[in-house]
DNA sequence: ACACAATACGGAGAGCTCTCCGCTTGACAG
DNA sequence: CTGTCAAGCGGAGAGCTCTCCGTATTGTGT
């Protein structure tokens, strides 16, 4: 099926400070390789880190030292496009980025974060059965802080923090699946519903 | 009870109990006790099934014939507390059952809601794990479907199936025990969050 | 009372995640 | 170049979930 990775060298990646010793480095990426290989051949869902293991050829310890986990393993691979996505919303153009209004680029960043996750829709499935600090440490805490920051400008009045997670909580993969394979929800609608509701929290309350 | 059956076959309606053996009955009642005493005395993150099944002496495969798997016996555990609430909500004295105003009842159901997840929180924990289906079926889409029904009628323009799903996620018990663990928040202000998001979505569009 | 489906049973075993620990290797000072 | 040792490595093994299938039990029609 796959051919092995085995024996072959990876070239050495110049210019990044490594804190890493080389070999740990190399077997990182070869990981990395393999499983990304891996779920686009079979599915996320059968990922094996037994396998993914023997696969590129380290112990099985390897995986683990370097990832800690399935769902560490999973964010080393959704990583590269979190990032331009984090980058998007920091500092990209608006609506997305800095210099539209907050209520705005609330809902810009809600409908890019459902975009996101349906784009990488099983691996966002399979972060959300780790362990609570994997699932709401890295990337959501950034989200989090970030939406929560926009909507303290919106509405100063309220909890930007519960409002942020409430916000948050609809966009997991696991509703998001369910809504559009079972209930045939198209991911325009989620967003059209995502946005109502981010509407009608940012709205100044009725007086 | 159970009117009598003549001859037919009956299809497996959750929640009721189809017509079993009666060694079947007997290692139900069994592995629910065991496991009901097994996580009181060591915590509901630490069940096995296996060794449900060797302290109820039968036969591992007995366990997951009977309740499907984890999740499935799980949800067993709860079913009581859950009937209670759901006789409650569809039938009890407002403003949690009929009666009171639809934007009332949302927010006297969500509270509820917020209880019954806290007084099983590692129970709900490990629910969250399971599939897909079990997630979304049975209890789910009862509350779902309770839900949006109260809010096809305080906000008949907006859709409500999505509103409802976007009204529970915040309740998943992952989030709330991150909040109240991780965040330091209590109960109270969860709900009274939870509400101020309940009022912002029943609440009449902004002219 | 008895036979005979239908139903349930037990537990071996496959396959997984993750831990542990004795051995190996890379980085660097001298 | 070489010695040192923290960092990294492999894979055996514990413990889990869930499946499979030959065997045993139950309830029913006769």
């Amino acid at each position: 099926m796959l051919g092995s990775v085995c024996g072959r060298r990876q070239l050495p990646v110049v210019g990044q400070p490594q804190p890493e010793r080389a070999d740990a480095a190399r077997n990182r990426q070869k990981i990395i390789d393999v499983a990304a290989r891996m779920i686009e051949s079979r599915g996320a869902d059968q990922l094996s880190l037994d396998e993914v293991a023997k696969e590129a050829c380290v112990g099985v310890g390897t995986v683990y030292r370097r990832f800690g986990d399935r769902a560490g393993l999973v964010w080393a691979l959704i990583d590269e496009r979190e990032r331009r996505f984090q980058e998007a919303f920091m500092s990209g153009p608006p609506p997305l980025g800095p210099g539209a209004a907050p209520a705005e680029r609330v809902g810009a960043f809600l409908a890019g974060l459902v975009d996101r996750v349906v784009s990488q829709l099983d691996l966002f499935l399979l972060v959300e059965l780790g362990s609570p600090k994997s699932r709401f440490g890295g990337p959501y805490r950034v989200h989090h802080t970030h939406l929560a920051t926009l909507l303290a400008e919106a509405r100063p009045d309220a909890d930007p923090h519960f409002l942020a997670d409430a916000l948050l909580a609809p966009l997991n993969a696991h509703l998001i699946s369910y809504q559009r394979d079972e209930r045939g929800l198209t991911v325009e609608e989620i967003k059209a519903g995502v946005a109502s509701i981010a509407a009608a929290v940012t709205a100044r309350p009725a007086p």
